[in-house]
RNA sequence: GGGCGAUUAGCUCAGUUGGUUAGAGCACUUGCCUUACAAGCAAGGGGUCAUAGGUUCGAGUCCUAUAUCGCCCACCA
């Protein structure tokens, strides 16, 4: 017997290791459809957060969801190496010992994050099984695992070979802590605030001056030119002849260039071609010689002068100091502008002119915006609106840069000999081959994710059964760096979007709204969650909490109050089990429905109908509250107190029927309180709720019956009964249907219903039933109860009657929902024909 | 500058293709220890759905503006 009270601890402890010692979540079932997700690999770096819980949750709830509705499911669980990520982890606390990465040496600093990732990935691992995950851990995969490593330098080799990978010279994203390039992507940009240094540019043989406005000072050791807008009449004239670059005394030309914008600033653009995108390009323009100023951990270089070897902000907080005292400065205007950050370690990125290895977007990224005007072979997004947000990034993307100047990642598949390059699987033959020292951003592993840990480029039966996956579940933030590369790259290499169906969710938010981080340290760890509140109130708050896409606050009080709810399911269930002890087989029986059998059924049916209406289009919020109003309102309120009353063969049976769809139902969302119940059921299809059936949907379950106006009524007599006080009484009738529900509903007996009028009090409820009772002490209240339902009644009537002889509503409306209009018109005046003649 | 989202009860949020009197959880009021559950039961109060127009027989829902908040992208010499 289930003890009182839930207790999540004792219900979540042992079931994960058994379902998956088992083989529960083994995939491999040939004779069922196949079903496929791959898990969004959460990075080696650290623990899973909120959001992770929430992101695999969505994902255990269709795999269980489907497994149960007979799919052969498979979920690919994995791991990413999160290059970049993991490396500064590593770093950091290799400092923290006193080791610096560059003495330790490339080996033993592997051999050091390889530790790391053991170390977390175990912990990950343990995270999962606490959270209920069914993963198919047999195909568990890591981006660095010898198979995707193949994949990607395949991918390498291939799109090299297509021209679609490329070495050359650009400006890039460059994070001087971690020194090493970065991808747009990788950089957030934040409001700072800054300054328009505005400068005189001498020009040359002349006290005339050009005012440079520039808000990076120290970057004017790389100056090579001076830009102004060729139609430009303030400046024009000076096109071509030189200006004094201050500090250095080098001569610089004066270009005329569309980049130089008339209406900003001074008009005037210093032109940096190393050190910024623009001016590379206008450098390019104008053939202008490229210098670059910084070294790689962004200290002033040889070109800077006296500057050398300071930091940036250093320098310019120097060379201010030094343009002031030679005058050459003009002014300081504050101003906030948006700065480059790295992502990962919050570095100002440095506009650098680097070497890098890029990928060719534009045809890649084409092919995408192609493919998705075809709806039979598009990535679906749900909710589609985030349609949008992948294909304008491929509208404007351009090429990527996955070079990193990192050690731990899949180091580029590219050796140098002299001038040569070779780009291959394996290195090449022959002496003095040096291989490209640079690893891969971990977004080009990732995009192969969907396909490459199902055995590609090998032709693997699991790709064959289990490609493109259903669905991916991944947050709107992801989108750039990871769905859209995983679609450019699934539609190049495999000719087919890599899933079918993109589910996105938002970010966890606290309680007051704001984004979870470290540094506001109003992180939520979901395992204490799960220690307080168990997961499976975690999950069912997760996943039913928002509309998908939307963000989702943590709330504490919601998670309680799920846990409120499995706690009355729970108790539910103790009812059933306690009163079905003696059911089996022999005597289990759905012939000779009553009334509220049939009730219950009808309902249950249509929430089977409604429930998987709803999984298949992911609206989860939608799935847990009907499950949710179902088992309070209709399962233990209402029919639980009516079986109490009628506990025959058919009543036990029900009961266990109901019970049991409840729990299937509810599995996917809750699958340890499911499962432990499941166990206790004297009658079962299977040993685990998990080997059982999704619910279906029954046409033939149909029952004629009308319960409604009989709980409406019980509902009606016990608010009159409390608002005035009432103990005694009898119920008056003149037609009356399920009088015995009623009777053991509101304990009464026979004696209390009658069909002749007394000489007590009465108050009306309708055409066919009053109370009626001592009212001695009550006649004021209930006049005016009588003249607030009289009031009620006219308006509505009012209303109706007026809306029904509007022939554009009876003519337009659908037909039903008119039909219905008039019978409710016809019953609310039948009432208050009752009213008007009691209140005679 | 471009795009997206939000604005609904005191709080946090739902609200399917437009269709009776707009829902839930928490909070609140009243009455109950009724043998599944007081972390519960019974009953109840509370919203002119951000604003202004429009379409429609009918608008929280569709259209057009506006306001406030948030996010994404681009620019920022």
């Amino acid at each position: 017997m289930l003890d009182k009270k839930y207790n999540h601890i004792e219900v979540e402890k042992e079931k994960y290791n058994n379902w998956k010692e088992k083989g529960y979540f083994e995939a491999g079932d040939l004779s069922k459809k196949p079903y496929c997700i791959v898990i969004p690999p959460p990075n080696v770096t650290g623990k899973l957060h909120l959001g992770h819980a929430w992101d695999t949750t969505l994902q255990d709830i269709m795999i269980r969801y489907k497994k149960l509705d007979g799919f052969d499911t498979l979920w690919l669980p994995g791991m990413d190496h999160a290059a970049i990520a993991t490396e500064a982890k590593v770093v950091a606390r290799l400092k923290d010992n006193g080791i610096n990465k560059y003495e330790l040496g490339r080996v033993a600093f592997l051999d050091e994050c390889w530790k790391w990732t053991h170390e977390y990935s175990d912990n990950i691992r343990k995270q999962w099984a606490k959270l209920g995950l069914a993963l198919d851990y047999r195909k568990e995969a890591f981006t660095l695992d010898e198979n995707l490593t193949k994949a990607v330098k395949y991918v390498f080799k291939k799109l090299y070979d297509e021209g679609l990978i490329y070495r050359g010279e650009k400006i890039i994203n460059w994070d001087p802590v971690a020194k090493t390039a970065l991808s747009n992507e990788e950089v957030i940009y934040k409001d700072d605030e800054g300054a328009f240094y505005h400068l005189k540019y001498f020009i040359e043989g002349s006290d005339e001056y050009l005012e440079v406005a520039t808000t990076r000072p120290e970057t004017l050791f790389g100056d090579t030119a001076v830009a102004v807008n060729p139609e430009d009449k303030r400046y024009n004239h000076l096109i071509g002849k030189n200006v004094i670059l201050p500090v250095l005394d080098k001569l610089i030309p004066v270009v005329g260039d569309e980049h130089a914008d008339m209406e900003f600033g001074t008009g005037v653009v210093k032109i940096t071609p190393a050190h910024d995108p623009n001016d590379f390009e206008v450098g390019n323009r104008h053939n202008l010689e490229r210098v670059i100023v910084m070294n790689e951990d962004a200290t002033m270089n040889e070109n800077a002068g006296k500057y050398v070897g300071m930091t940036r902000e250093k320098c310019r907080e120097e060379l201010v100091k030094d343009l002031t005292e030679s005058g050459i400065l003009i002014s300081i205007e504050k101003m906030t502008h948006s700065v480059g950050h790295s992502e990962r370690t919050d570095a100002v990125v440095e506009p650098y002119l680097s070497k890098q290895w890029f990928v060719k977007m534009r045809p890649l990224a084409d092919r995408v915006l192609d493919n998705q005007k075809d709806k039979d072979t598009k990535v679906n997004f749900v909710p589609s609106r985030f349609e949008k947000t992948m294909n304008h990034w491929m509208e404007i993307t351009y090429d990527w840069c996955i070079s990193r100047q990192l050690w731990w990642g899949h180091r580029i598949p590219a050796w140098y000999k002299d001038d040569e390059i070779y780009v291959g699987i394996d290195a090449p033959e022959g002496e003095g081959w040096v291989q490209d020292n640079d690893v891969l951003d971990t977004w080009f592993s990732s995009a192969l994710w969907p396909f490459a840990t199902l055995g590609w480029p090998e032709k693997t039966d699991d790709l064959d059964r289990y490609y493109p996956n259903d669905v991916l579940v991944t947050g709107y933030d992801i989108i750039p760096f990871w769905v859209n590369r995983m679609t450019f790259q699934g539609l190049h290499f495999t000719d087919t979007r890599p899933f079918r169906d993109c589910l996105i969710h938002g970010l966890i938010r606290d309680k007051q709204g704001r984004k979870m981080s470290k540094s506001l340290g109003n992180g939520v760890d979901p395992m204490d969650v799960i220690e307080e509140y168990g997961c499976d109130s975690l999950r069912y708050f997760l996943a039913t909490s928002s509309a998908p896409g939307m963000d989702l606050r943590y709330d504490e009080e919601k998670v309680k109050s799920t846990w409120n709810f499995i706690n009355k399911l729970w108790n539910a269930s103790r009812f059933v089990l306690m009163n079905i002890e003696d059911l089996n087989t022999d005597i289990y029986t759905l012939d000779n429905l009553s009334i509220s059998d049939k009730w219950i059924l009808n309902k249950l049916n249509n929430l089977i109908k409604l429930s998987r209406k709803h999984m298949e289009k992911y609206e989860f919020n939608v799935v847990g509250s009907e499950l949710y109003s179902f088992v309070w309102d209709n399962f233990c309120d209402w029919y639980i107190e009516l079986a109490k009353h009628n506990m025959n063969n058919t009543t036990k049976s029900v009961l266990l029927k109901v019970l049991t769809d409840i729990l299937k139902l509810l599995h996917p969302f809750m699958p340890f309180v499911t499962e432990e119940i499941y166990s206790m059921l004297p009658i079962k299809e299977a040993s685990s709720i998990m080997l059982s059936s999704y619910p279906k949907y029954e046409k033939e379950i149909n029952f004629d019956v009308e319960l409604d106006y009989t709980l409406d009524l019980i509902t009606k007599v016990r608010k009159i009964k409390l608002e005035n006080n009432i103990k005694e009484y009898y119920i008056y009738y003149k037609e009356l249907d399920n009088i015995v529900i009623i009777s053991s509903m509101l304990k009464l007996d026979n004696n209390n219903f009658i069909t002749e009028k007394n000489e007590l009090d009465e108050i009306v409820i309708d055409k066919n039933v009053s109370i009626l009772y001592d009212g001695s002490n009550n006649k004021e209240k209930e006049l005016e109860n009588l003249l607030k339902e009289k009031e009620r009644l006219e308006n509505s009537i009012t209303r109706r009657e007026k809306l029904l002889s509007n022939e554009n509503y009876v003519s337009k409306a659908p037909a039903n929902i008119v039909e219905q209009e008039r019978k409710n018109l016809s019953l609310e005046k039948e009432n208050l024909e009752a009213i008007l003649t009691k209140l005679k």
